[in-house]
RNA sequence: GGAGAGUUGACAGAGCGGCCGAAUGUACUGGUCUUGAAAACCAGCGUAGGUUUAUCCCUACCCAGGGUUCGAAUCCCUGACUCUCCGCCA
């Protein structure tokens, strides 16, 4: 019942809002108009399919009510002047008002029938992912993504490691029944030495970004409106998987990217302004609708969770370089974590939406024995830059031109904490604190004991 | 929550229902002048769509959506946002 609400809610907001943004286009506009076929077949490598047919049917009527409409407004415009003029000299204008009686309606069924079709073409593009770049490898899951480097090396414990949970429960201060009695599942209440480290945590990636990656910190509101929402992708599409505020356009923002990406939609940036940098920690709110019965247990998966995030706002050109460098920057904070990891590039299949290339890293849990993703960092292109309007001025063509956006996570707070609890646990069952982090604990070398 | 004022180009800021895509200033770009710079002067300077080889031309956009009108930046309605005052509040 808690989703049907949205789920109205949800129909609501797009048929609001699809009529005062027909414009609104994911892909190249041009590139479907010009070359459907090439579109098409792009988007086919993610198992899209184009319809084609439908495509240029709904071009050919757009094309044709554009030019009625405008000639319609031609005639009009020019009459209006001629009335205009006869009225300034003093003539009658009664002869000339009844030659173009029937001219207004017209025009008004014209403009009707254009905005008709401008909406259905909306509701196609809306819906299209975005084009995965050349080297990202084809595939159907994440069983076919691509390990690209491992970093560390998992420990091999002299006795059974346990899980965070038991971690947790055993030193107490992770109390996920506690949390159900005051929300519901999927919530955790921390306290004492757990709930320190995990503001640690959260203090010290954001002054390893800020102090040696050059972003600047950034606060951010925590509910959007549908439009910001739009504008990163999360909207049309995926509306079950937000927590949205009853009788508003508001909802939780489900990652730091839509706020924080939403910046700079409707903006032209100075060729000097760019690359943008911004780094931000804010709590995440995701439903998690259609993931029941996984990952259940513990923290792994939670409708709350704190999340530091890195987005780059940068010169097409750029954007390849600042997406390895951004890569680089998360997993800056696992190495100084002293975490194994691996990072893969996600195959099409597994490739998020928004995205053209993402990489993950994946942090070893010896609980589970094997890699669980703990950040993902991703080149939007100029996709999400196209729905947000995101610009910058070309200074060798001095024309305002889509920027490139991207983000990663730099890292889950939430899942950093138990790779820490489950990695660094000694056989007494306490936490040793990672080098990096014991300036924020007072010096603290464990927890518990 | 109540009362009032406002929203115009990168910025500031004019604008009588038709001659307003929009004055003027600043900024920016190019040029003249100068040894160079500044100043001064001249010219240019929004976005998107249609047509076009290109130029031209046409259309839309003065917060958003709707309405009145032959014709709306200008009048009316609704909403968003900003500012001032009152109330409440961390």
């Amino acid at each position: 019942m808690f989703l049907s609400k949205y789920k109205l809610k949800w129909t609501l907001t797009i048929l609001s809002a699809g009529q005062h943004k027909p414009e609104f286009n994911m892909l190249d506009p041009k590139l479907l108009r010009n070359e459907p076929e090439k579109a098409a077949e792009l988007l086919a490598r993610r198992g899209y399919k184009l319809d084609l047919a439908l495509l240029e049917s709904l071009e050919q009527e757009r094309k044709q009510a554009q030019s009625d409409a405008q000639s319609l407004q031609t005639e009009r415009n020019s009459r209006s002047k001629m009335i205009g003029k006869a009225k300034a000299s003093g003539e009658d204008i009664a002869p000339l008002l009844a030659e173009i009686a029937d001219l207004g309606d017209k025009h008004k069924a014209a403009e009707t029938r254009l905005a008709e079709v401008l909406q259905k073409l909306t509701d196609v593009a809306m819906e299209l992912p975005n084009i995965p770049q050349e080297d990202v490898p084809a595939g159907k899951s994440e069983d076919d993504n691509v390990e690209i480097s491992r970093w560390g090396e998992p420990k091999s414990f002299s006795f059974e490691p346990k899980d965070h949970v038991d971690l947790g429960e055993s030193l107490s201060g992770m109390d996920f029944e506690t949390a159900a009695k005051i929300s519901q599942a999927r919530f955790v209440n921390l306290q004492g030495p757990l709930a320190k480290l995990h503001r640690a945590l959260t203090q010290f990636m954001l002054d390893q970004h800020t102090e040696e990656h050059g972003y600047t910190e950034t606060y951010v509101p925590y509910l959007v409106n549908s439009d910001s929402l739009r504008g990163t992708g999360q909207l049309p599409k995926f509306a079950e998987d937000l927590f949205a505020i009853k009788d508003t356009d508001l909802y939780l923002i489900p990652t730091a990217e839509v706020p924080v990406t939403n910046i700079v939609r409707d903006t032209i940036s100075t060729a000097k302004q760019l690359p943008i940098k911004f780094v931000a920690h804010t709590p995440c709110f995701r439903s998690e609708a259609g993931s029941y019965g996984r990952d259940v247990r513990g923290l792994i998966r939670q409708h709350q969770f704190e999340k530091v995030e890195l987005v780059q706002v940068v010169r097409p050109e750029d954007s390849d370089a600042a997406h390895e460098a951004l890569t680089e920057h998360a997993e800056t904070i696992l190495q100084k974590l002293e975490l194994p990891y691996r990072k893969v590039m996600l195959c099409i299949g597994d490739l998020g939406f928004s995205s053209s290339k993402t990489y993950d890293l994946e942090v070893w849990l010896p609980s589970q024995k094997t890699y669980r993703e703990i950040s993902s960092c991703s080149n939007f292109q100029d996709f999400q830059a196209r729905r947000l309007q995101a610009r910058w001025r070309n200074p060798e063509t001095n024309k305002p031109e889509l920027v490139h956006t991207l983000n990663g996570s730099g890292l889950a707070v939430g899942r950093t904490l138990l790779a820490v609890m489950e990695n660094h646990q000694d056989e007494q069952g306490r936490i040793h604190i990672p080098e990096a982090l014991r300036s924020y604990m007072g010096g603290q070398e464990f927890i518990g004991g």
